[in-house]
DNA sequence: CATGAATGAGGTTTCATTCAT
DNA sequence: TATGAATGAAACCTCATTCAT
């Protein structure tokens, strides 16, 4: 009987979790679509098919709704990074590891991720949109991991004497830029092509070259 | 008398003209204290020091504002690009002041020039914030004429061999990276230091360089 | 089995009367803690420990609620009249001990015994709050009681002779009054030192006096 | 010109003011026939004949509203006690116009002015009702006027010897519970004929009475 | 009877825009 | 042109009530 209760309510808290984990997608569906501040909490509820009530019931309100939404991506990004990236002995392919991950999560989140790589600068413009701490403070984790990863490269003499801080930033710059590029062309190159190409972009000017091959003048890629 | 009023005229035509800069450059400070949506009509005009009724005798809108102050930090950021970039002939000179003047006028414009690179995402999240065609076409322009600094620099073997418009997009991503880093962090480093910074970080791993600097290599950054 | 049954059920009859003060009890204190518009539900709910929904299968809905509450105060005050003040026979006992209850009872229903006092201007205001019939009703039984003991008192030559019903409006107003004003001061005297003061105040006034003593008259509160 | 424009600007001024005191006006309205939870901004709007964003450019919100329209009924009452009772030099003939000016004012503003009379409980109760300051104050100056008075009358003999604190409270008390009690009624007597009332219950007692009269058995009223 | 998630009407408040002066 | 009071649509949010389990 006791096991016959405990599944009872654990289903009630599993459907529980459910109906958030559908509020939190049809949420991140609107913010993408509209923003922030065009976005209503009645189209977010309408999205969810929910009433918009029940969004309340489970969110404070549009702030902690946003913020519960780039919380869920980045914890996300967080987990991916920890298992895929870190784990990597290797600086060379755990940095292309990387690129790849990053990528292949963009393309899942479009648009909102970018809110995550903004942390700051946007919390300071709209305080509505700051983000939860832990955000910033995963964010923090994702450059001093990136960078450790860098730093371990320069070390073993894989990768060219550089600040990690700043190979780690020039990284995600990149991404960004690329990303921001790809997005504004339609319809765009396949997924995997995009990944060698950073690779290459990135890690090709990165790894320290034999003397030979330095010399060897015409490398030029298409 | 005719003469007469045509003076009179041109007064009042510059004016106008002086307030209705007043009132841009009003906007621009509360667009980056406070964001698009988060500004009101009202803030703008009390920092302009007119009544909102005024304003809407120069714009059409709050729409129509905001569109204004974006086309005009991005025509004088062209503008400067034309003067002292593209007259330029050698190319690492060239993307060198290109670095000191993003830079620079980032100092200038804080917060709000990152709208004009976000540019295009920026209006698909949000369609009040879509930039005049004006604006869409001069960053088609920007990059245009900085990949053809990159294309002559590779072609006269100045530069490594990558796509032109690849480096522009590294180039921009590093720039808005590091600005982005350097901003949440205070007091800050003077600018110029920072312009050495940028400066090594990208075009120390661009330029070709001779085999024997490739295997000594002890260029740290701070 | 019949016998069984009803036994049962009585039992079960107990429990539920027994929730159902429960729910009383914590609506009360919630009321009183928070006034009629700004107490919620839940709120009663949570208090009373069981769900919103349970709160549902004993009341129509928050006005009934309420007018159980203030019922039931109501009705225990009247009781209280009843056992101790109308089968008083001496009028000046009568109405002291009167003011006794009505101080002590007001110290254990704090706050919400103002709303059976104001009734009718109350329900004047506040349909939601419109009191039950039983609760008017009482209300004109007991100023008709408290009258009929002052008209014996003024019959018998114990009390000046003034309107009973008059008499009867300016006790209920000293006592709000004095009630008012003592739960403004924090700490409070002794409830039975306030008793005692409440009886000079208003007895010691409507006793008629022996010709010596009316002119002698040194009897100053503190 | 000067003048002229002075007028222009005292005009709009003027006008301002006007349409404040409409708006204070349908709000005491519409407070005293809903009560303050129950009534709606857009009906005090509706019975300004105002938009509801107008009042929102006079008043911070609902609340403030309130506050405003209690604080100048107050403020009403305090500069008619000024000027009509503090001046007066005799206590017994003070007292007396206190009551018919209360009866008076009470008439004006029924209902509402309750709530000055119950300030600190009310506020309590519900903090967006919390009086502001000045209406606390004016409460504390209202009660320490009106026992001035009585402290005068006790101590010129006019008075029976009782704390002037303690009359004052009873003085309140006992006009709320005839203001009560008649607003019940209807029709009622003309309130010309209440003061009477008033008066005889309230300061017939209170009155040192000759030796003689004392004595003098059966001085039966009504 | 007990539960509490779901509901949605209705409240307060904001703010871009208009228009008479 | 310059003004700023007036507008009202539309946003966010609350909470009494219902109902399936």
């Amino acid at each position: 009987m006791a096991g016959h209760r405990g599944k009872k309510l654990s289903r009630k808290e599993r459907e529980r979790e459910r109906h958030r984990l559908e509020m939190l997608e049809a949420a991140e569906r609107v913010f993408v679509r509209k923003g922030y501040h065009t976005a209503t909490v009645e189209e977010i509820a309408e999205e969810a098919e929910f009433a918009v009530g029940t969004l309340y019931n489970f969110f404070k309100g549009k702030d902690d709704l946003y913020a519960r939404v780039v919380e869920r991506i980045a914890r996300d990004l967080m987990s991916l990074l920890e298992e895929q990236v870190l784990e990597e002995p290797d600086p060379d392919v755990a940095i292309a590891t990387l690129i790849e991950l990053r990528l292949t999560h963009f393309e899942e989140h479009r648009g909102l991720i970018r809110v995550f790589l903004e942390t700051s600068p946007a919390s300071r413009l709209d305080p509505a949109r700051a983000l939860p701490e832990s955000c910033a403070d995963m964010y923090e984790r994702y450059v001093e991991a990136v960078s450790a990863i860098f730093a371990r490269g320069v070390r073993n003499g894989q990768f060219e004497d550089f600040d990690p801080l700043y190979l780690t930033l020039c990284l995600e710059g990149i991404i960004n830029a690329f990303v921001a590029y790809w997005s504004r062309r339609e319809p765009e190159e396949p997924l995997a092509q995009r990944v060698e190409k950073m690779k290459d972009v990135f890690l090709g000017r990165l790894r320290r070259q034999p003397i030979g091959k330095a010399t060897g003048g015409d490398e030029r890629p298409s």
